[in-house]
DNA sequence: ATACTGATGCCCT
DNA sequence: GGGCATCAGTATG
């Protein structure tokens, strides 16, 4: 049984539906991977997105085709995972339960937590510079989206200083190694 | 538990 | 020069 290319799926969506999609995902980057727990959706008119003040070389992955990934280097150390969604929409990956290639991450890591945080999770994954821009669908990096549609956390997004009203951060409920604890859910009935 | 700091790349004004 | 979509280490309640 085949399945959709990973970007046809995903086509049409913006980051803040394609954030809530992508919970509960599986993601394999070159045998490491897990179940994605934590995402963030960054807009194209959102003054907290590196896509705000238009195209440029660092962002243009953003701009370019929907379900391919965006990489940038955070505070000149980390690097951060994103996958894009409309132009100038992406989501940010916050964190993974780990389950391939575990091993592995903790070479690369040299102790826990593996995957918790954005910069933890590239390191662990062995994220490069050179994946900004590529597709999922390969050997390399590949998506998977679940069928199910798990309860959701929401909150404002991490480490910003602008639009921090937005709740453009979701997690998946009960899931341990959340990047950080999320603020107390309003009660649905 | 929170609070600060240094590490470092690179786009922005 | 300023400001980050961060993390690890250290210091202090």
């Amino acid at each position: 049984m085949t399945r959709l290319p990973f970007a046809e799926q995903i086509s049409g969506l913006g980051a803040v539906d394609l954030a809530r999609r992508l919970v509960g995902a599986r993601l394999l980057v070159r045998g490491t991977g897990g179940t994605i727990i934590e995402t963030e959706a960054y807009g194209r008119d959102d003054p907290a997105s590196h896509s705000f003040r238009g195209p440029t070389a660092r962002n243009a992955a953003m701009f370019g085709p929907a379900g391919h990934a965006y990489v940038y280097r955070s505070y000149g150390i980390h690097l951060c995972f994103n996958v894009v969604a409309r132009p100038g929409e992406a989501v940010l990956i916050r964190a993974l339960a780990p389950t391939t290639g575990i091993d592995l991450m903790k070479m690369r890591r040299g102790s826990a937590p593996l995957c918790s945080g954005p910069g933890r999770l590239t390191q662990a994954l062995g994220i490069r510079p050179e994946d900004d821009g590529a597709p999922f669908d390969t050997t390399d990096l590949s998506i998977t989206l679940s069928a199910a549609r798990p309860d959701l956390l929401v909150g404002p997004r991490i480490g910003i200083s602008r639009a921090q009203d937005l709740p453009w951060r979701f997690g998946l409920a009960g899931a341990s190694g959340l990047s950080r604890p999320f603020p107390p859910q309003p009660i649905r009935q």
